[in-house]
DNA sequence: AAAAAAATATACCGATTGGTATAATTTTAC
DNA sequence: GTAAAATTATACCAATCGGTATATTTTTTT
């Protein structure tokens, strides 16, 4: 059984994770983490060495939510062709899921913590280079199994990705329009259809 | 001649505009603007009657200036085509340009200022129209004068166009990485010769 | 159920926040 | 050059910041 630090940890970290990702690290302060989770500092001292480890930790767990979303698509699909529609079909539904939410943790982190918060901003490095590596992988396999061109800048084509989905996302938000994600989305999957596919 | 106030209007808005893109609205403090203008609150609150005033026309001023360049180019061509070229050429070069400034004012003040204060969001969403507009009224242009495919959705093109630009200058940004944003570029340009050009 | 350990609440810390009233200074108008 | 007006500096305000030492409560172990 779980104890109850461990209950504590994940019930504040799922409070505050949204909290984090609509405000920022400084937009965020204790008092608001206090009122949100109705606990005290004590409680929140006791579970987390600093707000700083807390929004790290806060990253942390949003990004595992998203991330665990994509990969489960992901992996329920065997062709390469498969598995890269599978992403885009994920965030044709994202704008819905999100909007709640405050948009893409990656954006939202990664701006908010560049040239402010060195610590925060490695790890979101880490997972762009992750998520970079999974789409590369992708393609690289669809290269192996001759559905893909052969030659193909798989990190380059890794990172295009990526910039468009996100780019894509921060327009949507902030426009508050669903239909322009859903016109990207289309944008990749032709891109890959002209450009990686044979 | 320019008052008094007017040149130190000018002066803390030259000096505070990168710091407002690097930091954010909450991550920039009022001690941060007299440390780095070396004036005191007094100058500061007799030029801008508060903070969130301060950082709007900082805002201002950064998008004057960027926005300013890029008109330029754009006037400084006739054809659509070569408009359009102008664009993602002036793009090609935004790396080195706004690595010292801490990346774009756009992407930068609208994820900031999303979900905590909405009268500097309100101003970015005003910027993102505009520019959609002009990419927009440009593939108009070129539809008018045939180089442009008729019936063309102008106005979502305008918006791919955008988010295009902001994802790919995110992804740079975040990663160190110039060679990105060229990549993303050639996307552009591509994307115009293979589904807007005739 | 009692004792030990873990977890949470309370009360406080110095530092900093944005903002302002007023005094001192500088610029402008005459 | 002097008076009036505009501008900037100083000194202060209450509120809030992140963080901590300690007291209290709750959970776990025996």
């Amino acid at each position: 059984m779980a104890t109850k630090a461990e209950n504590t940890t994940r019930f504040i970290l799922e409070k505050v994770a949204p909290m984090f990702n609509k405000h920022g690290y400084v937009g965020t302060s204790l008092s608001d983490i206090t009122k949100a989770t109705g606990l005290t500092k004590g409680a929140v001292y006791g579970n987390f060495e600093s707000k700083e480890h807390l929004a790290i930790e806060a990253f942390n767990h949003n990004i595992r939510k998203v991330i665990g979303m994509i990969a489960d698509k992901i992996n329920a699909q065997q062709s390469a062709s498969a598995k890269l529609k599978a992403v885009t079909d994920f965030y044709r539904g994202y704008y819905e899921y999100t909007i709640a939410f405050g948009g893409c943790p990656i954006l939202n982190v990664g701006i908010d913590s560049n040239n402010l918060n060195p610590l925060l901003k490695q790890r979101v490095n880490s997972v762009i280079g992750k998520l970079k590596r999974s789409i590369a992988d992708i393609i690289l396999l669809g290269v192996e199994q001759g559905e893909f061109k052969k030659g193909i800048d798989a990190d380059a084509y890794g990172l295009k990705f990526f910039s468009i989905v996100e780019g894509s996302i921060f327009t949507s938000v902030m426009m508050k329009d669903g239909k322009h994600l859903l016109d990207m989305m289309d944008h990749l999957d032709n891109m890959i259809a002209t450009e990686i596919k044979k």
